[in-house]
DNA sequence: CTAGGACCTACAGTGCGCTGGAGGTCAAGC
DNA sequence: GCTTGACCTCCAGCGCACTGTAGGTCCTAG
């Protein structure tokens, strides 16, 4: 069993330390993370592996809140997964949803490009930014 | 020539009053917005298309202070439209690293989803969070 | 002629997600 | 045995993007 220290979890997952006392203060934790005896973290590699997938949450949007109802689920236990299941999945439409947003935006920066570069090619002229 | 107050302006964008206030504070606006007599804002239908596109810049991740950028752009005038464009293409390969992205949270996400189907198919057990 | 509502400025406050400082413990290396 | 460095707790502070409040103006409708 990896018996890794905050600063070998911090590397391994390319979070701050702080960040990892912070999301611990917050419950962010499927499990507690057990100290040596001289009060310092001792982390698994399950540990690691929640937190890769964490990032993947934070990353795509998930608040902290919500990844910590998710978590308090999985701290009651067995019973929930139902709750779980539609946790993830409403995040999983969310981050359809907001690749769909990022697209619209692409589209409407793109023609703004295009406009530009078109302009270029003539010279600098009007008319540049009004125009959506 | 539209002569808009800032309410309808706000209903027209989506944005709240406070917003539209506090973007002009911070120089967003590639033009300043005259008053009337009485000391309020008017507003013309380019604003609107300004702040149409300002919305899909920041939707799509754009920090204020680089809108800013662009907008200071503007404002000096015609001569820098390199720069310009260089500022918006650089946006557009942004968007696209973080459409990217998401896809890859995407990908993690799907297969948490479906071992808690797979899961739920066979009836509860272990190792369900654990694993990424 | 007064009450309401939309607007104004200036500035303080909020929520989120960390970040950092103060003051202390502990083990290892010189 | 003393320094260094990684760690600890507690708590304050920060950056961003607003949001809201206080105190005031102005116009319109009853």
């Amino acid at each position: 069993m990896s018996r890794l220290s905050i600063g070998a979890v911090a590397e391994a997952t390319g979070l701050s330390v702080y960040a990892l006392r912070y999301f611990e203060h917050e419950g962010l934790f499927p499990r507690d993370i057990p100290r040596d005896t001289g009060g310092r973290r001792v982390y698994g590699q399950p540990d690691v592996d929640w937190l890769l997938l964490c990032n993947r949450l934070r990353e795509s949007g998930m608040p902290i809140a919500v990844i910590k109802r998710f978590v308090d689920l999985v701290r009651e236990g067995a019973g929930n997964e139902a709750d779980r299941l539609a946790l993830l999945r409403q995040h999983e439409a969310d981050v359809r949803a907001k690749i769909d947003e990022l697209h619209a935006c692409l589209t409407v920066i793109h023609r703004k490009v295009v406009s530009y570069e078109k302009h270029f090619a003539e010279g600098t002229a009007t008319g540049l930014w009004e125009t959506s």
